[in-house]
DNA sequence: CCATGTGAACCGGTTCACAGCT
DNA sequence: AGCTGTGAACCGGTTCACATGG
């Protein structure tokens, strides 16, 4: 029944989509829909979206649809957006601080605690009502300031080390923006050999790669037709 | 054979990450390299490589391997990196800036021809050597210049409607960073109703949504166990 | 009678094993 | 012998049809 195993990662993919379609509804006063609108909404089919929340229970009433407010909180649950979600963002130049910025970001339990770039020039800057501090101070704030995910908006060639250095700090997540592949055989946390080390499960990385995303366009563009339905970041 | 149907479209994303691993090693020199190297640095299996390389032709040696320099072109060519994009950015805000300013974009043929905002302190700024232009001449632009692509960098409630002006300006293909499913019912060109209306293959949609990316990662973090590899814009 | 929830069929993409070239 | 290229097997995710329940 719920929250068992196989669960395919584009349907989380999509579960973010139906939550975003269902504030937009709250928003709008709408509180009943079905599998139906929020398919059209979000542009899959109708059975996508009724295998997608079954595999997290049932929501709805048959007959019925769903209602906009419980499968809104019970989304909102399952995706672990209850609680609050720590952030540092690595590399203050303009995409940090676009990220820093971002609107919605603060909607949702997302706070961004630490800014950190190693220029001397922005150490110290103000942004956002905190202060860019250098990375050799992260480990200690990482643990002070329990921070749970790094961003990665550094150049290419830096994304790895700082990777790196985030993952020894002990966060347990790494949204990475830079257009490179972060080799997850080097991101080995010391200190974790000495205990047991099947312990040690990784830290999780998801890449947002808008370079890559350009040159996805221009394929489908010189090749339309073999277009199908994509998820991404 | 070569350019048949049946590519997976996550083949296409995986071909963009080799390309950028042969630019790096092409960067340090190398010149050769085998589907198992590749494989490694790109984080997916060998077979899958060579696979992702079979839907296109055959590009390297039985018994040697890949050349660098050969790959390189061969994909770059299969992509579409050949030939110059001229890319218009809809939204000047501090991600549209950003995105103006990334440095990689113009290493390949994407160049930022337009840059357009509607709010009037923007206008008229001087951005990376270009002049913000309010929308209304969008559509002028983008016959003068040849636009191929835009970008959607604007607030989330503003997307579909610009979405639809750059439809309707005659851009082939989109890049949507705002958090919106894109409605690609309402994108119709005016003036396509009266010719063959069978002609109108549509406008590519790619997306790259990094409040998604987020949540995303708050839910692996949450579920460790349930994370296979993904691949993302 | 409606729309959800779900076991089963289907399909497409990944994995595999091996054939083919160097 | 080594590594690519590829038809076939396999597996997982999507699609479907229908049973379930309001």
């Amino acid at each position: 029944m719920s929250q068992s195993l196989n669960i395919p990662s584009a349907a989380i993919s999509r579960l973010v989509t139906y939550l975003r379609i269902l504030e937009k509804l709250e928003s709008q006063g709408i509180n009943r829909t079905s599998s139906n609108d929020l398919a059209e909404r979000a542009q899959v089919s109708a059975f996508q979206v009724r295998k997608d929340l079954a595999y997290f229970g049932r929501f709805g009433t048959r007959g019925m649809g769903y209602t906009v407010a419980v499968l809104k909180r019970e989304l909102r649950r399952i995706l672990g957006l209850t609680r609050p979600w720590n952030v540092v963002i690595m590399g203050m130049g303009r995409l940090g601080q676009a990220i820093a910025h971002y609107p919605g970001a603060s909607d949702y339990e997302f706070s961004f605690v630490g800014l950190f770039d190693p220029d001397p020039s922005k150490v110290g800057m103000q942004i956002r009502n905190l202060e860019v501090m250098h990375p050799d101070h992260l480990k200690d704030f990482v643990r002070s300031h329990q921070v749970d995910m790094g961003f990665i908006a550094v150049p290419a060639d830096r994304a790895q080390d700082v990777a790196q250095i985030l993952v020894e700090a002990g966060v347990k997540g790494i949204l990475n923006f830079a257009p490179v592949v972060i080799q997850p055989k080097m991101l080995e946390r010391p200190g974790v050999e000495p205990e047991k080390e099947e312990e040690w499960e990784g830290v999780i990385v998801e890449n947002i790669d808008f370079l890559a995303g350009m040159k996805r366009l221009a394929f489908y563009i010189l090749n339309p037709g073999l277009r199908e339905l994509e998820e991404v970041g």
